[in-house]
DNA sequence: TATAAAAACGCAAACGATTTCGTGATTTAA
DNA sequence: TTAAATCACGAAATCGTTTGCGTTTTTATA
């Protein structure tokens, strides 16, 4: 903590009141020119700056925003949280970033810190554990405002930003069929999260629209838990794939993880793509276009979830809408074909 | 902010005095089991957690970090954040996390807002444009602890924890010479970052060991303003390195950006790894073994270093040694060679 | 039984800022 | 000249904690 100077020293410096001082600074009408101005220079000379702690503690606000994600070492959740501290800087807001590691309690733990630390709101990714959000939305009702992005919920009702993830895997399946592949496999995670779960329904419907026939099969989840057991049980799952009988000429993998790491693999193992197996992965890394061979992806707006997420949370505290209409906003994907995807001939 | 419950509202409930009730919580010897017991348990079942705010104004301390980087949307830097919240988290630190983006003026806009906010501490990776360090020393002799990481300057006296950048350049390019290569491009930033100047002299003390003589053609300077003038600087130096009567056969890049942009240039100019030019960069992305070619790598203990800043920060603020005996640890790199620097037969 | 010691608790100041209200001093209007 | 309005400032409460010290009650000792 830095032992700056304080109101009380100007005020004994210059033989006024404290709240002359407060006053002065905060150009209240009450105080006269000649006094502001020697206020205002002697502050500035001697570098005087609010103690933010004080200053919350007394307004009931901290001007400050938690923020948890399931880590940091991420690219697209470096990008959604560039766009939160975009927002959240231009409206003079600090951020507190935690890491849940996926955990619940530690998840709980960093709730429990940033509400304690006496944040204005909390933006969270829920980590794939949390199942119960009965703490959450009890701190809601205490009058926290709170809004969920990227991993969504319905467990509570707040405002939520995150990605159109039925439409963009739904678009990734098309593509492939329409570049040729009709026997597609679906990488995903273990989890019961929305962007799990969303992501499969979309990988479904575009077969079912393309009359193609769902195999159970053909979808494989990966334990998340850590980078050794998602590698093993990625190889195990391909190494399935493709002993089957009926084998699939394609794969659609549903995060940024799976997506990177089953490319590595296919090609640590030597198959060929996309000519032995395409493949098109959820995954906003900008190396796309100089992997061996370059990746199709879908594109998440991760800055823009960030960015908006921000916005809605700070309106919440702000209250511009004095009744919160909550609602939930699903920014479109894109798909970036590339040629891991070529169209077969 | 939230409204939650305080001491006095415990007080009065339980018909006791607030100070009883902070002794209680506090585990103070001066209040018997009975009375702690009920406290603790009124305390629990009512959610009470204590005002951060009010707790860090009365003890002069908020328990929370400043962490100042160029950027979020960085893989580097996304690892050592996580290696500095790691630490902060096990030693109940929170971090407030702000971007310089490389303005030296929303740099010192940054630690303006982190002083005043309270902080008991500054971790900070000055923005490359930053030559002035009286703030940040100002700061320092007001009783701010300050730790330097990654980026380090001899301008201010404190701890400072960074990669061995010297080494890790001198070995990439003596790797180069081991693998057959003896025209050695370097592309570099234009700026006058620590992390880049060792590089370079590394570089060059490489050229120099092995009796090979240093050609400033060879040496190129990219403006990190923007990815887009990045891109287009790179595409320059690398039509003007080839377009050389005497053109390099292996090229040594500086940073993170260079080395991957500079392989998808390469890619998209034709020019096959390492065939017509080997490439080797400092960088960290875990998709270089995926790379088209697979990339060589300088690779940095980003997340060690983010750790062992914290760990010198948290011991600052906490005084274990009274005089404290500032010291620049520069933590190994090492070389993974891969695909991109195959030697030459 | 008287007295000292220990135990259990409350009072009040302090941290640094904001803000309401009160009070002299000066200016304005009648 | 006097009453009223305006101006410029100060005193004090407040936010939620912590903590030294004073006070009361209980227990132990002589």
């Amino acid at each position: 903590m830095n032992n700056s100077v304080t109101l009380k020293d100007i005020a004994k410096a210059l033989n006024l009141s404290i709240s002359t001082i407060s006053k002065s600074l905060n150009d209240s009408y009450e105080i006269s020119i000649d006094t502001k101005q020697k206020v205002l220079e002697y502050a500035q000379k001697h570098h005087y700056s609010p103690n933010r702690l004080a200053k919350g503690l007394k307004e009931g606000k901290s001007r400050s925003i938690g923020v948890v994600v399931c880590s940091l070492d991420n690219n697209v959740i470096a990008q959604m949280l560039d766009g939160i501290d975009t927002v959240s800087s231009d409206n003079s807001y600090q951020i507190i970033i935690m890491q849940s590691k996926e955990s619940q309690k530690q998840e709980a733990a960093c709730i429990e810190l940033l509400y304690s630390g006496g944040v204005d709101g909390i933006l969270i990714s829920p980590a794939c554990e949390t199942v119960d959000f009965s703490y959450l939305r009890s701190l809601q009702e205490g009058g926290l405002p709170i809004v969920l992005f990227d991993r969504l919920s319905d467990q509570i009702d707040t405002h939520k930003v995150g990605a159109d993830n039925f439409q963009g895997a739904y678009d990734a399946t098309i593509h492939l069929i329409n570049s040729g592949y009709k026997h597609i496999a679906h990488l995903n995670t273990n989890t019961t999260l929305s962007i799990a779960t969303e992501r499969l329904n979309g990988y479904k419907q575009a077969l079912k629209d393309s009359g193609i026939e769902y195999r159970p099969e053909l979808l494989r989840s990966c334990d998340y838990s850590d980078t050794q057991k998602l590698n093993s049980d990625l190889e195990d799952a391909i190494l399935y794939f493709m002993s089957l009988p009926d084998k699939p000429d394609a794969i659609f993998t549903a995060t940024d993880q799976i997506s990177t790491r089953c490319l590595t693999l296919l090609n640590k193992l030597g198959y060929h793509i996309p000519n032995d197996i395409a493949l098109i992965g959820f995954t906003n890394t900008d190396l796309a276009e100089a992997l061996s061979p370059a990746l199709s992806t879908v594109h998440q707006p991760a800055f823009e979830m960030g960015q908006l997420a921000a916005k809605k949370l700070i309106s919440l505290i702000e209250r511009k809408n004095h009744e919160p209409e909550y609602e939930t906003v699903m920014l479109e994907t894109y798909i970036k074909a590339r040629a891991s995807t070529q169209s077969k001939d």
